[in-house]
DNA sequence: TTGAAAGCGGTACCAG
DNA sequence: CTGGTACCGCTTTCAA
């Protein structure tokens, strides 16, 4: 390929002058170029088209094309936060796979704010891309059902709504709450802390629901106060939930947090009471985001598949496209708890 | 806003559908909706236009648009992995500052691999995108020095080529590994190893030119072996290296890395070795990227503003797509060393 | 198998 | 100030 073309700056070649310098018809041009076997073109004329389109350095005009056909392989992809770690596995993975069917990718980080969303929104549909994924949707946020509601095709990445069924691709969080509940359980842990991340989203919901509907199903019992929603995703939350357990009496021997870096702010918590992690109090985290092998002690953890995630996604979404039906599958992948250095035996009571 | 029309799903309100809702001609509706200060509309009719197109939920076709002005407002944004922990902070950046000006992200991982980058461009040029901003560049790589001759407007983020000046938004790297530098000399450290990231990038060649100039011109003399450049940039890779130096009797006593993975591999490599970071083997890391304040001991690394490069890498842009005249202007901000523990005092040898 | 021509949804120039 | 109209680059139907 080159773009080193002599004609003045900016001046694109465009399918007339490749016609002209082929000697042929733009409208045989078009077909010689088109990838649809059903063109009847002689193949002399394919060569000779196809020949003087590199020569010429041609980049077929996806605007034009895309108004003349009103099909637009553009796919708007809207992220709350690039910084929350586990966002790049997931943009990654959907990009990927988007490029792979030919998709250009409309990125827009909404930075957690719903005016910026509905802005972005606008923006993406203003370029009539061919469908959406999610990572913004919150439980309640009519936004996404009224996409749906307006025809354009839209998967949830990550996350689900509560009450509009939209197609999705998420994590069986219940599965993940169970193996990190089950390994504490295992270790001879009975007073378990477990600090919600802020339910907003599902999957922070369905978290602590699973979590709650585990403790029950296992007969067990546990104070009302042990199970917290927190104010925010950082370190200081966590840090802060856990603080106020940690001077009761019956303080909790092992934590479970809504994720990583809350479990984070428990290493902080733990060590300002005086007390060790995971001699004193185990804690483990969720989502295994990168570096938690490395820190003090390594974090046990969920690890969740995100860049599945975002592959997954984008694959429901070109397939609702190519098939033009409205399959409302979703999907639904599995986590891991990973164990580290932060959880041991609970001592002797 | 609403897209809930109650027109058949896909249908999307065109501008023909506003004009005769509004009661006027097509041509009148396009110019009261236009933000042009100089079109001359009467205000009662641009009143009328503005809330039938409210009414219908009418979102103006960029499509369209894109074709008829020959402008358009997208940028391609090519990154060479998302998971590498530079790169979100970079992207996050760009597209804030993108956004704010009406541009619309065309985002791209070529998965560091040139063959799926040519893809990826020649995909986003397809598009007619105003301009690029690449966060690929190698040094010698003149696919950049291509698109600027092609006329398309490009702006390297944190990287530079070695040839050809092209518009960039990078760091002085000198500054950082001289800070870095300046603190193990301080610490009493005189056998100073630097393991570089592989060379391709401006960036990492910058900063192991940069330790070699340091040392020179302060007199230093070092062993040869002593500035190696590894061949990936993983934990393993500077694991290898600085394994391969300790096993020396003039081993260093501090150590700087082209990169913070590199340098939490030296941690396992000192360990192995039956030795301690930082009692007897110093590390500095670069790029400060998340958690390294977490591991253990906490990493003295040099803090790269990465949010602001990638800020700028746009804003740069912009001013050129703006100003419509070749300011090939390049930007150069300023990295600061982070003391962590990593890094102590040399015993007296 | 190829040429001719219409038209996608806007913008901008020109006339009134 | 507003209406009429050419046209951006390409695809696609219809004729030749």
């Amino acid at each position: 390929m080159t773009w080193e073309t002599a004609e003045p700056v900016g001046a694109k070649p465009t399918l007339r002058d490749v016609a002209l310098a082929a000697g042929v018809h733009l409208a045989t041009a078009s077909r010689a170029l088109s990838d649809a076997p059903s063109r009847p073109v002689a193949p002399r004329t394919v060569a000779l088209v196809r020949q003087a389109a590199a020569r010429l350095g041609y980049v077929p005009d996806q605007v034009a094309r895309s108004l003349r056909t009103h099909r637009t392989p553009a796919i708007g992809v809207l992220i709350p936060d690039m910084s929350n770690p586990v966002m790049p596995p997931l943009v990654r993975g959907a990009e990927q796979r988007l490029a792979q069917y030919g998709y250009t990718t409309l990125f827009a980080d909404t930075d957690n704010d719903p005016a910026a969303e509905t802005k972005r929104l606008t923006m993406l549909l203003s370029w009539r891309v061919a469908g959406l994924i999610l990572a913004t949707a919150r439980r309640d946020q009519p936004l996404a059902a009224e996409l749906v509601n307006s025809g354009v095709p839209v998967v949830l990445m990550s996350r689900k709504l509560d009450a509009t069924p939209v197609p999705s691709v998420t994590v069986d969080e219940s599965v993940g709450i169970a193996q990190a509940l089950g390994h504490v359980l295992e270790l001879g842990h009975r007073r378990i802390a477990y600090l919600g991340v802020p339910q907003w989203t599902s999957a922070g919901h369905e978290r602590l629901v699973a979590f709650r509907d585990n403790i029950a199903s296992r007969g067990l019992t546990l104070p009302p106060e042990f199970v917290v929603t927190c104010a925010g995703y950082g370190e200081q939350d966590g840090a802060a939930a856990l603080a106020g357990l940690l001077d009761r009496p019956d303080r909790p021997t092992a934590v479970l947090t809504g994720n990583d870096m809350m479990a984070l702010g428990c290493y902080d918590a733990i060590r300002s009471a005086g007390l060790r992690c995971p001699e004193d109090v185990s804690v483990v985290g969720y989502n295994d985001m990168p570096l938690t092998d490395r820190v003090d002690p390594p974090l046990t953890t969920v690890r969740v598949p995100y860049f599945d995630v975002g592959r997954q996604a984008a694959t429901l979404l070109v397939e609702k496209l190519a098939e033009a039906n409205d399959i409302d599958r979703s999907v639904r992948l599995t986590p891991r708890l990973v164990v580290r250095g932060s959880t041991a035996a609970a001592r002797a009571s």
